[in-house]
DNA sequence: TTAAACTTTCAGTATTATCTGAAAGTAAGA
DNA sequence: TCTTACTTTCAGATAATACTGAAAGTTTAA
């Protein structure tokens, strides 16, 4: 039987099936996610028709998450010599992952929500005590939390997995 | 003209609206988010028809965004003396909110995404040098860094918000 | 040029998530 | 016990999101 299949790829196909649950519970189409997955645990980068393929989906599904991901450059394009399709291959150190994901999500989500927070403070800076002024308060806490928070993820984005670890160890210890 | 509204109560709309939508691009409902931005902001609790009048959605989808705000235990229910029907009222201190958020994500999503790395790791870790090797490698990497961004969220929860800040900036200079 | 090989787009369709409203459930107190 | 005031549930309706497939677009090379 062609049927068989190596006992990894039976635990591969459950990593996808659950990456792609598990995106979608953080706003991250299904279909992304899986293709992801396929990618991140693929040996060799991959073309358009081995991932409809695998996945079962359309080809116009599969250009669209493919080059949704490439714009979150956790994937990247692979033209082989010779040939005229292009190949996909996915960023596998868990480390740079995660940075990349934190840097993306920070300027298509915190940055505008950081606007909006700054614009209610602001509109709201001469409000008298009571109400108004409870609110203005509360604006510029969020305001300052998000503004911290980005500080953290920018400085941890700019280590090596070396020196985080070592940061890491100290935190913990 | 009873359509007149304080000036923050301005502010206030577009808060709630821009929270709401922030809130779906995190995997969560926007009625919820909505409901939590209302509360947060809230100078007394309200109640359900309150909310449900703001905000202009059903008795249904109030009561249930509710339960579940109370499930995160971003929400308390308040209880007046003398009046039958339930307040509810936010936690407003951000650092808390922050920690209750973190804390209930790793419950929900996390815990069951380790379960599922481990796994896969576990039924690889026989492979022989190959695909199936880096595949497992490659999990056990995944595993490593989710049990490590457990840790580092442990710790900071529970730190006292003042603690925290102290850690930080020994971190950011 | 023309054709072949491949990629992109998008109107229409399918799927999933969310919401409504009314009926059923619950509990306080008269 | 009955009524009233409220909460919960859930079947069906609606809205948001994702997917398909085929046509149009692009690039390479003969």
């Amino acid at each position: 039987m062609s049927n068989e299949q190596a006992n990894w790829e039976t635990s591969r196909e459950e990593f996808i099936a659950q990456w792609g649950a598990l995106g979608s519970h953080w706003g991250i189409n299904r279909t992304m996610a899986q293709i992801h997955a396929l990618l991140m645990t693929a040996p060799e980068a991959m073309h358009t028709e081995e991932i409809m393929e695998r996945l079962h989906v359309s080809r116009g599904n599969a250009n669209t998450n493919l080059r949704e991901l490439v714009g979150w450059a956790l994937v990247r394009v692979v033209v082989k010599k010779g040939e005229r399709r292009e190949y996909f291959e996915a960023e596998k150190d868990v480390w740079k992952m995660f940075i990349t994901i934190a840097k993306e999500r920070k300027r298509r989500e915190l940055d505008p929500a950081l606007g909006v927070l700054k614009n209610c403070a602001e509109q709201t800076k001469e409000e008298p005590a009571g109400p108004g002024k409870d609110f203005h308060r509360q604006m510029k806490e969020l305001q300052e939390f998000v503004e911290f928070s980005m500080k953290v993820s920018d400085t941890v984005s700019g280590m090596k997995h070396a020196s985080a670890l070592q940061w890491a160890m100290r935190l913990l210890s």
